[in-house]
DNA sequence: AGAATTATTATGTGCATACATAAAATCAGC
DNA sequence: GCTGATTTTATGTATGCACATAATAATTCT
């Protein structure tokens, strides 16, 4: 039963993935540990190790110290998900990028903003709301504050010409961020910029993102009927 | 300047994304050979390795061979979905979980459904719709087809009890799958079951997986008004 | 000059070894 | 029996070395 020898780790990977798959290592089975498993493909532990800490890492197995690894019972399906620049996310299906600044000004934001950043409701913010196109039509509607205090150049930012997305992840540092997806009906205030009707359905991304303790912009994108968003599993 | 020996890389990785974060190393510059961070640092080129190649899949920096490393320009966010079991989702937060199986049978499905599982157009399925259900309350509205003849043992499972998911994941394996996330409007026959108006803003999400080249299941949920899906950045 | 060839170089990987660490399993003491 | 200390063990990681590979840079040839 001395199989092919597998040397490199991918290799490796993809045998323990075919184990899996075929069931010889079924949903909440003990898999044999890294040594033996290792003298069974002829290559050293650190292979084995490398092959086996990548597929946990995709939610398929569970490692823990001692206890050894096994073949998780119910695996939580992990996707990754590319959320790219506007620009890039159009351009890379071919079609025309466009951007529009519809506003710039500084206000107060409601409160549910100042809230979610959390400032005092008294502090004012940049607030934008642009239109990305793709072939000169809607792609996105776009809605987000700008804290100035934490994003000193913002205020003079070129806008007109560069999305604030790319302008503030070239010139913002940020440490981390939140994201929310959902569902929405189109305003009537929106649905013509959106090219759409009133009480249309529009999927909708919410992000915050913070540098430290402090919030940089939040923002949320209102994308038309049809949109979608897709990843691989 | 010798700063502090970092001897692991999860410190190493943490200095290179303070230097990112704060400048030093700006978007788009190449940053030190391996050989030389691990000389500076006083750790082994291996360990540098090992942060760099974390560091790179997060989306943060590139890596070519002969090239070098340089500091991501567009850092494509890359956020990593987690979609674990409705069951675990809703009793992760704290709430009961609940499910109930509507409906159950068998018949040819509608022509997107075949095509998008690349099946003749004559084939049946078993076809599933199901509710699963928090503290109680509609939580969301799951419409399945599966391919009997990929998971032979489905038609005898026991889904009033255990929701089709799970019973697939311990039972039918899988190669690969898709996903889609976007946004509708209740139907007149789904909103009384979501506990919503017709016309209310539902979240979707539709996953089709794959058994090498056959589909295994595809299926469509719909989350009603106010679900959101999270995650980090 | 332009094309084809060769050298150089940074990352990618494999290996053997050593030690660290978490957690299960066992044992000691009451 | 139960509790707490101790041993065992599987994974986690660091290291030095070697060689593979891709891609750029330099060189040679026509």
């Amino acid at each position: 039963m001395t199989g092919p020898v597998l040397r490199d780790w991918q290799s490796v990977r993809a045998e323990v993935l075919r184990r899996i798959h075929v069931r010889d290592w079924k949903p909440g089975d003990l898999i044999p540990n890294e040594a033996d498993l290792a003298s069974e493909f002829g290559c050293a532990r650190s292979t084995v190790n490398r092959a086996l800490r990548d597929i946990a890492q995709s939610g398929l197995l569970d490692r823990r110290r001692k206890a050894g690894t096994r073949v998780a019972s119910n695996p939580v399906a992990r996707a990754t998900l590319s959320i790219p620049v506007m620009r890039e996310e159009i351009e890379g299906v071919g079609r025309k990028y466009g951007y529009q600044l519809l506003s710039r000004s500084t206000e107060i934001p409601p409160v549910a903003e100042s809230a979610a950043m959390q400032l005092t409701p008294d502090d004012a913010l940049l607030h934008i709301r642009a239109l990305h196109l793709a072939d000169d039509r809607p792609f996105a509607l776009e809605n987000r504050w700008i804290d100035p205090g934490v994003v000193p150049g913002v205020t003079d930012a070129p806008l007109e010409n560069i999305s604030a997305n790319e302008w503030l992840l070239q010139n913002a540092p940020y440490t981390h961020g939140e994201i929310a997806f959902s569902a929405t009906v189109a305003q009537a205030s929106d649905a013509p910029l959106l090219g759409c009707d009133t009480g249309a359905p529009l999927f909708v991304t919410e992000r915050l993102t913070w540098d430290g303790t402090r919030a940089v912009t939040r923002v949320r994108i209102l994308f038309p009927p049809g949109y979608q968003m897709r990843t691989a599993l």
